[in-house]
RNA sequence: GGCCCCAUCGUCUAGUGGCCUAGGACUCUGGAUUUUCGUUCCAGCAACUGGGGUUCAAAUCCCCAUGGGGUCACCA
């Protein structure tokens, strides 16, 4: 039998990291085993705009590179893949769980239910569903639905049993039915609930191994119970613990996103959010934050690393490979090596792998995953032009591995400043290394050096920096800082020389004559 | 509260009775390289929740305690 997984997102307009993780599981597993990965949507809160809510998650599949191959877009023989296409499948099931007794029509309003469960509360008596409907005759039933009184469907729960399954990650485990409410399986209006709609569809699509976060594994027996009732063959299914928040063991929530904030572990990701998000049109951290997988895609990570730091996350190769290959991961993946305890999200970790995995990126596609944020932050034009692209060429290859996420492009926005203002001028810096001593006045006579320089690069400027500083009795060392925050603003930065040629030899001289004339007027 | 799950360095983890004076990675600290920052290299700090068993031998098996988490809807 080909393995068939799936995973089953509701449509909330983002998709939550650690929904990722669960889903990545199961597309391995697939993978692992030549199988089918599913994506089947969980709509049954219709009202929504459909495209708006599901479009951002099936575009972090796509960025992650997690293809489907069944469900929207593609289809598939299993079809329909939305559960507010399936209607029928459900009414047919639940007909014939109805005609079987394994399922009752309860009659009791909500505020009977309500009531009753409060009175088991004040008796400290754990609550059972009193099944009152089960007394009624069948002419009183006919009676009842002729009246149009309204009614729930619940599972009749064989309470004298115990259900027990072998999770593939949690091993044997076993609950008391007896413990356990009838799960209503159908409103009202007929709509099913959640455990039904769910069994159902896994039956009908054929899932043979339900990966999924360890907080189901409570609705597990009832699952099983409506499978053994509909004769329907049980998956296998293997729990896997929660994504947490970073250092905790709480499962990572969008509902608590200002505790995170202060989370001295997350705080670089919001500050991170904070720095790049709002010159690129992103709006701060309100939009986006390190719970939703697009925060990933737009502060510019890259999807290898994302991949690589999910994977561990909860799974591990042996003792000690850390870096791993979407080939490899998927070669090696198992659940058997599926850790049962809470993995929080690392955000060091993550970090530390996607700059492996950057250090790995051809030159070429750092230019190109760059080019729209420098774009989108008004620094080049929509249409950039070869020498444009040869200077972002040039200002990756200086910046090396300080380029971490593509995002970091724009600390280095002086590069394609045509101006350099004051406030782009690291103030303490300016200070500490330009005003000070002779400085300015050196700086002001090496600039005429500069500008007669007749060759322009690191190597010819760092010569004559040299050479200056011999003729002046003076350290190189103490004019190099001067010379970056004048032509850059910032205190530190790649090789000082490569800097300047890639800032070129007009914008150098024009940049320190006007910072080393503003200081020299200062100290006078 | 009932039920269920979990418990190794700060973090992610290895470990399935002897290869464990507990291994790796990240973080952190120190050193080397770099006239800045970063990189790279080298070194270091640092853990089996507690108590009882079982056994010649326990991080590993059993029991209890403690702690953490999940779940108890006409949500998914």
């Amino acid at each position: 039998m080909t393995v068939r997984t799936r995973f089953a997102p509701s449509p909330t307009g983002y998709m939550h990291i650690g929904g990722m993780r669960t889903a990545l599981f199961n597309w391995l597993y697939a993978r692992r085993h030549g199988g089918q990965f599913i994506l089947r949507i969980d709509d049954t809160d219709k009202e929504r705009n459909l495209d708006e809510a599901l479009g951002p998650i099936l575009q972090a599949f796509k960025w992650m590179g997690m293809d489907w191959d069944e469900g929207p877009e593609v289809g598939g023989s299993h079809g329909p893949y939305f559960q507010s296409q399936r209607t029928e499948i459900y009414q047919k099931a639940l007909e014939k769980l109805l005609a079987d007794g394994s399922a009752y029509k309860d009659f009791d309003p909500p505020e009977v239910i309500q009531a009753d469960r409060e009175a088991a509360q004040e008796e400290k008596k754990q609550y059972l569903n009193i099944r009152r409907s089960l007394e009624l005759s069948n002419e009183q039933v006919t009676e009842y639905e002729a009246e149009g009184r309204k009614y729930v469907v619940r599972l009749l729960v064989p309470r004298e049993e115990k259900v027990s399954l072998t999770d593939a990650v949690r091993g044997d485990v076993e609950f008391d039915c007896g413990l356990i409410s009838d799960p209503v399986i159908a409103r009202a209006d007929g709509s099913p609930l959640y455990n039904f709609a769910t069994t159902v569809d896994d039956a009908d699509l054929e899932i043979t191994h339900v990966i999924r976060a360890e907080e189901h594994l409570s609705n597990t027996p009832v699952q099983i119970l409506i499978y053994r009732a509909l004769g329907l063959n049980v998956p296998t299914f293997a729990h896997i613990p929660f994504v947490a928040a970073p250092g905790t063991k709480e499962k990572l929530s969008k509902r608590k996103l200002d505790k995170y904030r202060k989370n001295p572990q997350f705080k670089k990701m919001f500050e991170a959010a904070d720095r790049v998000f709002p010159r690129i049109g992103l709006g701060g951290c309100d939009g986006l934050d390190p719970v939703m997988v697009e925060y990933y895609e737009k502060i510019g990570y890259l999807p290898d690393a994302v991949f690589n730091a999910l994977a561990r996350l909860g799974w591990s190769l042996d003792d000690k490979t850390e870096v791993m290959s979407r080939e490899t991961i998927i070669e090696n993946f198992s659940l058997e090596r599926v850790v049962k305890s809470p993995a929080g999200l690392d955000p060091d970790k993550l970090d530390s792998l996607q700059q492996y995995w950057m250090s790995e990126l051809p030159a070429s596609e750092k230019t190109d995953h760059c080019l729209p944020y420098l774009i989108h932050a008004g620094l080049l034009p929509d249409l950039v032009s070869d020498d444009q692209r040869h200077l972002v060429d040039q200002v990756i290859n200086v910046f090396g591995q300080r380029l971490s996420t593509f995002g970091d492009i724009l600390e280095v926005d002086y590069f394609f400043k045509a101006e350099l203002r004051e406030s782009d001028i690291d103030e303490k810096g300016f200070r500490k290394r330009v005003c000070k001593g002779e400085v300015p006045k050196l700086l002001l006579e090496y600039s005429q050096q500069l500008e007669e320089l007749t060759e322009w690069t690191a190597s010819s400027i760092e010569l004559s920096l040299q050479q200056f500083a011999e003729s002046k009795e003076i350290s190189a060392g103490l004019l190099i800082p001067a010379l970056r925050i004048c032509t850059t603003g910032a205190a530190s930065g790649p090789d000082v020389y490569e800097t300047l040629a890639i800032v070129g030899q007009n914008l150098c001289v024009e940049r320190i004559n006007d910072v080393a004339q503003r200081a020299a007027d200062l100290q006078s």
